[in-house]
Formats: structure tokens, C-alpha cells, sequence
RNA sequence: GGCGAGGUAGCUCAGUUGGUAGAGCACACGGCUGAAAACCGUGGUGUCGUCGGUUCGAUUCCGACCCUCGCCA
């Protein structure tokens, strides 16, 4: 008897936890124990060119190293195709495992987010103007006149999303979902969420080893060749690649774990937020976790079976 | 050793013509719907080097001492 034939009615796994909290490791020992795709929820992975920087997987995982580094990114872009990438392996009768720390990417790979239309050329030039010719107070009031309840959901100073709630009020839609599906419960298929639950100064100790160690690596190289040519918007924000192009070695290195800890705080108020989900002690062993996930999906399976 | 500059928040520093203090960064918390490793909001966490003097009151003025940095020996 072998587990492969173990019906869970739980057709998709997501694993999330902050960075460096061993994602990838339960994954792959999840992987090893059942017919499986892992796919990543990962918005810097996404690109291609910086390996060691990004931290990818040495696995061959979904959604990893599919942009070009000019490329401009997009929640939008990458939730068809994460859709895509987990209906495919379910119709391939392999159980995506959805790993990543980029919460809004989780939730946009296992949820219908229903995302408002991207923007329209030269329209966001076009509000980031008026933005700046107005001010935050006036861009804002302006905002309210057209779309109140955009204007009641943003900040003036948010610039960003002001401009956005503009150009989509001017596209003929709006900033404020019908329904709010971020933080709703529902996904596109049953689904096992699990979180990883690491100790701060766990999670400080392994990102301070791993700033260190991608310089050992040749992180310094694989950022010059990559900053030889066009870096899109999106992709220059990867933690790193300004420290270790601007700043002389060590204090490159005190810069990204400084920014990686303030990432991964970020990323403990995704998982105080994420919905339906399971913590689960994240400092156990990888293979011990992956049993643990396999117990909760079949006594889930037999609840869902009643 | 002499001269000079300085010791204020975790760090870098501002300030108080005497009424016990505030910026940036760090940190914490919150928001977020096609840039999310992004973006925005809220919060001061302090023997004002130490001891003494003057004063109703000293972080501020005075004295001594300690420490740091620079220049000269």
C-alpha cells in the first residue's frame, strides 16, 4: 500500500512563514513523500538572474526564474499564471505545494482576488502628475468627490494608491472591491494552509548566516552582471541590490540583514492575518513537519468525507 | 602632560537666553486589492557623563572630576 493512492480531498497545500523560517525545506520533504509540484508565491523569485540574492530554491520549482530582470511585475500577471501552474498539476494528479512568503502572492495563488484591470497606458504617469502638481490634500479631496469609498480606504500621502484609485476611477471601475476576498476565507480549491512559526532571534541568527554566506557564494558578481543592463522598477527593490552595488562589503551586509529582519516582521503580520490557517512549530525537522502535514490532510480528509 | 572640541533616546545629532527635551534612522504596532522584498499611517523608548555649588527651580550657569576625539609635546 502506498500513499500515492491516499485520496485527501485537500487538493492543495500552501506553506508560509517568514523568510528564512525553512519553507523550501518542508516543502521538498513533502514532495519526497507524495506526488507533488511545488509552486512558488515568491515576488522576487519570479525573476531570473539573481539566484543567490533572491534565495531560490535549488529545486525546480514553478514560478521561479520566469522574468527577465526588465521586466515590470505584477500581482495581477502572476495570479493567472499560479493559477494556471496549480491546475495544471491537479490535473496531472500531483498536489501543489504553495510556498512562499509574499503574502498578497499566497493569497492571489489559492484565492480568486478578482484584481481591478491593470492600468491603462500613460494614465498612471498621467495621475502621478496631477499628484504632484496638487498635493497629497487636494489630489485627495479630488479623489473623494469622484470615489468616496476609494478615498475613505487610502491615506493622502499614500501616493500610490491614490494614483491607483484615480486612473481606475477614471477606467470606469474602482479601487474598493465589491467583496473583500484578500481576507476572506475562500479559495479556488479546498485547501491546507500551514504556517511556520520560527523564534526571532532564531530567524535573526539564520538571516545574519545567510547574508554572510551568499557573499561567499558570489552574490557581488551575480549583482554586477545583473545591474549591466535595465533593471525594472519592481525588480530593483529585491533586498540587496542597491546595498551591494552602493556599499563597500561589511556594511552591505549589516544593510540587508537589517532589511531582511524588518522584511521578515512584515511578513509575521501576514501570518497573524492569513485565514483558516494551521501554525504549526517551525524549529522541528523538515521531515518530521512534512508527517505532521500529511496527518492533518488525511484526518481533514476524513472529515471532509462525512 | 599642554591646548582645543565634545559627552542628550539603541545609533547619528539638534535644543533648552534656567521651568526636566526632539528630529532622522533603528524598533514596535496598524493599514493595504495589477509596484507587496513595494507603499502608507501611528507610537518616544531618556539619571541630558559624575559629584558638588548658585537658584524657588539646573540638562542649561559655575567648579572639580571621569571619559572620548583631535592637535602639540
Amino acid at each position: 500500500m502506498t500513499r500515492e493512492t491516499t485520496p485527501t480531498h485537500l487538493p492543495v497545500v500552501a506553506i508560509f512563514g517568514a523568510t528564512a523560517s525553512g519553507k523550501s525545506a518542508v516543502a521538498e520533504a513533502l514532495a519526497a513523500r507524495i506526488p507533488a509540484e511545488i509552486v512558488s508565491a515568491d515576488s522576487m523569485q519570479v525573476y531570473r538572474g539573481l539566484p543567490i540574492l533572491t534565495n531560490q530554491p535549488e529545486r525546480p520549482t514553478r514560478l521561479v526564474a520566469i522574468w527577465p530582470l526588465d521586466h515590470e511585475s505584477s500581482v495581477g500577471e502572476y495570479q493567472r499564471l499560479a493559477h494556471e501552474a496549480i491546475d495544471d498539476a491537479l490535473t496531472a494528479g500531483r498536489t501543489p505545494i504553495v510556498t512562499g512568503g509574499t503574502g498578497l502572492y499566497l493569497r492571489a495563488a489559492l484565492a480568486d482576488l478578482r484584481l481591478p484591470p491593470a492600468p491603462t497606458s500613460g494614465a498612471r504617469e498621467r495621475w502621478e502628475r496631477v499628484y504632484d502638481r496638487l498635493g497629497p490634500e487636494r489630489t485627495h479631496a479630488a479623489l473623494a468627490e469622484r470615489d468616496p469609498a476609494a478615498a475613505a480606504a487610502v491615506h493622502p500621502n499614500d501616493r500610490r494608491r491614490v494614483v491607483r484609485a484615480l486612473e481606475l476611477h477614471a477606467a470606469g471601475t474602482s479601487l474598493r472591491p465589491e467583496r473583500d476576498r484578500l481576507w476572506a476565507e475562500e479559495t479556488r480549491h479546498p485547501t491546507a494552509i500551514f504556517l511556520l512559526d520560527v523564534p526571532r532571534e532564531v530567524l535573526t541568527r539564520r538571516i545574519e548566516r545567510r547574508a554572510r554566506a551568499m557573499f561567499d557564494r558570489g552574490v557581488e558578481d551575480e549583482v554586477r552582471r545583473a545591474v549591466e543592463r535595465r533593471v525594472s522598477v519592481t525588480a530593483r527593490h529585491v533586498i540587496g541590490l542597491a546595498e551591494v552595488v552602493g556599499l563597500p562589503r561589511e556594511q552591505a551586509i549589516e544593510a540587508i540583514v537589517r532589511r531582511t529582519r524588518q522584511y521578515a516582521a512584515y511578513q509575521r503580520k501576514w501570518m497573524r492575518r492569513i485565514p483558516g490557517a494551521i501554525h504549526v512549530d517551525g524549529e522541528r525537522p523538515p521531515s518530521e513537519l512534512a508527517e505532521d502535514v500529511l496527518a492533518t490532510l488525511s484526518r481533514r480528509a476524513v472529515t471532509a468525507a462525512r
